[in-house]
DNA sequence: TCCTCAGATCTGGTCATACCAAATTTGCGC
DNA sequence: GCGCAAATTTGGTATGACCAGATCTGAGGA
């Protein structure tokens, strides 16, 4: 990986070292801490800004954002390794159901061979996943979005690829389990056959059952107290 | 409005000033186009990275991306004035639909009487915009956000948010029509009336109907060739 | 003791230079 | 034409400086 570590650091470090107010040390702090130039600062907090995680106010300061971050900000610490608020990740439970019902429906119809090719190699690498002994946290996201991506609508694509990736550092204590991977490996195994039989509402029933387990994994996690082994 | 111009800016002039294999001005020629220091542009530079519209390589030069560039990108070039692929409006008139009519049926369960005052107040100020002959652009994006926002779905009015800026700059010629301006507000009073009597069936409906209308509109523009290939 | 206000300090915004090393282009010699 | 070495270009990074408004500090007055 080749990412902008600077990027995630700055914005894990920013959450930590905060005043009251919101307030964060000035770039010139900053970029000694790290030992960059000021330079590369200013660009690690040009893009924050355009997250909506910071607000730069002309010879003021630094402040994070009280509105509403975008989704690419949680993304942005999901990477990072920030400890996101559970309601949001139940908030993205919800909306990945509305989004991955509506898409096996609409994929049943547009899928192309390629896409068929797709899924079939991922279910592949699944399987060969599981016979390893390992997580699905990867394949799962792959699985999903190559649904999305059948739809044949970019828009739609796009604004799911930004969000799947909030699940990458949870996934894969979803996953940790191989009983929870084998049957949510089947469960794909059956929303792909269905999407081949190019049946819309059957996909549609799978895939909310199949999104269900994981909703009801996420909210017990959330709800009450922590019972389940991490 | 303060925005970023240089970045809208820039982004515009990469499009218009790339070679064949879409690499771009280098940064210290953008500097001199624009009239600014190297460090503006690669703060801009850095932001147009992260949204993936464009490709910095070492030592090499500044590329398109050849990829899917993000939502964000998308509102960035509607609000530069880039002209949108028809195809990409058409994709997120489908993906609100999707968005919109699970909104409000969500909306119908959660709204608080805060949402209410929101859209009572959005139905003032369009009432007042139409009497005075003018466009309802920014009033119908805040009807249709505010739904989102109903839903208590943080990571949905996020995700929403981002999209329908895009429309900003399409929305003033679909509401040059002062009849059609009055029967989308006369929609949007029943919609609210719907999610007001919390009747959850009647809002989806009513709401499948009103974004009918402009997917229709929206196709008819563009030729539909999107359903062509059926 | 508390308040006020001017001066010192800090801060983001911006620019000009400089150096590096790898990628590219240029152009010489064949 | 072609191959290959030298010259040039390019992004990556760092340093230093200046500006002007925001912010903080402390002395002096009520």
């Amino acid at each position: 990986m080749k990412e902008n570590s600077l990027l995630s650091d700055l914005a894990a470090h920013l959450f930590s070292n905060s005043s009251g107010n919101g307030r964060t040390p000035s770039e010139r702090e900053l970029a000694e801490h790290f030992g960059v130039s000021r330079g590369q600062v200013r660009e690690a907090l040009a893009i924050l800004e355009a997250m909506r995680i910071v607000e730069r106010r002309a010879k003021s300061g630094i402040y994070l954002t009280t509105t509403e971050a975008s989704v690419e900000a949680m993304a942005l610490f999901a990477r990072a390794g920030v400890p996101l608020d559970p309601i949001l990740i139940y908030e993205t439970v919800e909306l990945r159901k509305i989004h991955e019902i509506k898409a096996a429906e609409l994929a049943c119809d547009r899928a192309t061979e390629e896409n068929y090719q797709h899924l079939r190699d991922i279910l592949g690498a699944s399987e060969a996943k599981l016979a390893a002994g390992e997580g699905l946290a990867r394949e799962d996201r792959d699985f999903h979005l190559e649904i999305v991506r059948a739809t044949k609508n970019s828009v739609f694509h796009r604004v799911c690829s930004v969000y799947y990736v909030m699940g990458e550092h949870r996934l894969p204590i979803y996953f940790a389990d191989p009983a929870r991977s084998r049957r949510s490996h089947e469960e794909h195994i059956r929303i792909y056959e269905a999407l081949l039989a190019r049946d819309g509402n059957l996909a549609q029933a799978l895939m909310s059952a199949h999104l269900q387990g994981a909703e009801s994994y996420w909210k017990g996690l959330i709800g009450g107290p922590a019972t389940a082994a991490e």
